[in-house]
DNA sequence: CTGTTAGCGCATTCAG
DNA sequence: CTGAATGCGCTAACAG
């Protein structure tokens, strides 16, 4: 590992005040065409690279963005990720990501050493565990701006961007029912979580609006894991009868579809999920299964063009800033008429 | 964003001097256990935070290892990731994560900025579209160590985890052929990829030694797409006859599933897949199908633990520390023989 | 065990 | 437009 030229190497061989050296390579228009040119030239010719650490150190900025989502390898996330990504870099931003696995304890860690490592935002998805949001707070009064995605939470003036679950659970619902489905189960998640509360809303207002009685029976809740999914399967295998089932839990649902299959029954004809509009689902469900489709690559992009904006503090009132997107019912296969 | 405090600050509500303060932060063993404890407490009462950035410059090191893979949707890699976040948190170091989405241009930026980054290491299993090292080697030299992990290259010294991709493969086909298959299909990936290229190797060698013939089309080249399983399933419907796949290209092959599902065509029997020991395989394939179970959280660890001890240099000879780990064929539901 | 001194490499005053 | 001087916050020599 030789060692590293420096703008000191630069400014010895070229006789010109390290400043100066320091200016041209940022490109500040307050040196002149010519110095700039011989600077970059000889910069070039010895190899010289920016030691970013010291930029850092002094500018107190990093030029990096942090993204907490619960999961990585969750379609759903990796997509925003992806979106995430593409902007930032076009920004001239680095990102680097950190995984919850909806742990409480693990969130709070991965925030604390993104501010001790200064990242100049964050992008977050709040874990499912997380109770409180000190963490959080605290990275806004001591880090940077902050902007939530995919999972809205109410905190002072930070952003959401995200989809309206109310809204695209009671399409999914009603879908359901316009098909001839009268007895409805609803997957549901943690009740904690506000995304979950609206999708249930949606669901049981879908249900009311059409004069089909709640049954407290006919509503699952479960956590986000394959266990759960295998006993939301069984539940609906108790019920007296299912002809429907609207989830808005993902990965339980996935679980639960398997273990009907490889029970050998019979999936009931037509479901509805939340959040699947990717290669998983495809894989997994059968045809004729309808999906809400949520933008996954968009929401990263606007989640991060929003947070780049306010890193650059080119906005002013970030509440304003917070936004919903559309969804849309995909229906993989046509799916007829029952009953 | 109130000022922060340094250790300046402690040092002079302390009189004590500031790079004793340092060290006391540092739990070093040259202070003594007093000073200590009245330095931390104090620290906790400003709530002190350690500027990583200039302990960064200072040192030149970031405690962080940069990680490339091609894709972090991919459950395989997510899984590995697990396996290395665990790992380097525990040795006290930081992950950051990129993607190169096997592009060759893409993999070179971020080898870049995890080289202007600091960063104190690199594991990376490389993208399909890299033809040349040339990014690699400046990394070793003006970087640190790199680990190699899942995809095998041969660069110098520097170790390879992996799995033994000539023996899976063969135990896979031979494990068709003990079935009674003998009109076996390889779903294969770019021969240009040492990886696809030993799997090969291991198909037609298990062929070979059971007096089968190999016969050129029945070796279905493709790369990593949706669009190629579409492609490779309608080839094994032009074939005479099938009565085996063996997949050595797990998107290839999902998507090829996929399709025959969606035909409401059978699928063969009995099919082998190198690499689904996950997830996703059990949602997408049928009971009856076996699979090369490769360890992949295991490969994370063992891939971190090495390129820690490689930072530290706390081993001499890297090259003999490459490592090959064992595979297990994992039979989803138990197969009958045919014929 | 603790203090003194001196930078890491860069960007930003302030002069001129 | 360019130069001189200063310090971001920390750690590593080198003393004592």
């Amino acid at each position: 590992m030789k060692k590293k030229t420096t703008i000191h190497d630069i400014s010895r061989a070229l006789k010109i005040n390290s400043s100066t050296v320091s200016r041209a390579l940022n490109n500040s228009p307050r040196v002149s065409q010519k110095t700039k040119d011989l600077i970059q030239k000889k910069a070039a010719e010895l190899g010289y690279q920016k030691n970013i650490l010291a930029s850092n150190l002094r500018t107190n900025k990093t030029n990096t963005i942090g993204i907490i989502v619960p999961r990585i390898s969750r379609n759903f996330f990796s997509s925003v990720i992806s979106g995430i990504e593409e902007t930032a870099y076009k920004a001239g931003y680095n990102v680097v990501i950190g995984q919850s696995l909806e742990s409480f304890e693990r969130e709070q860690q991965l925030v604390s050493t993104l501010l001790s490592n200064r990242v100049d935002g964050l992008l977050i998805s709040v874990s499912m565990g997380t109770t409180n949001y000190d963490h959080l707070h605290n990275f806004k009064n001591n880090g940077g701006p902050i902007v939530f995605f995919d999972r809205p939470i109410v905190m002072g003036d930070t952003p959401n961007i995200g989809i309206d679950d109310f809204d695209a659970s009671y399409k999914a619902t009603e879908h359901l029912i316009k098909n001839g489905c009268k007895d409805i189960v609803h997957f549901s998640g943690f009740q904690k979580i506000e995304l979950y509360k609206q999708r249930m809303q949606g669901y049981i207002t879908a249900l009311k609006n059409h004069n089909i009685p709640i049954r407290e029976e006919y509503i699952l809740e479960s956590q986000l894991s394959e266990a759960d999914g295998i006993e939301l399967a069984k539940k609906v295998l108790s019920l007296p009868k299912v002809d429907g089932i609207y989830s808005s839990n993902d990965t339980a649902a996935i679980s639960a579809i398997q273990f009907f299959k490889k029970e050998g029954l019979k999936i009931p004809d037509d479901i509805a999920i939340v959040g699947f509009n990717n290669d998983t689902i495809s894989a997994v469900i059968e045809p004729g299964l309808t999906t809400v489709n949520q933008p996954d690559v968009e929401m990263g992009i606007i989640a991060s063009s929003l947070l780049i904006e306010l890193i650059k503090k080119t906005i002013e009132s970030p509440a304003e800033h917070s936004k919903t997107l559309g969804t849309e019912l995909i229906i993989r296969q046509s799916s007829q008429k029952r009953k």
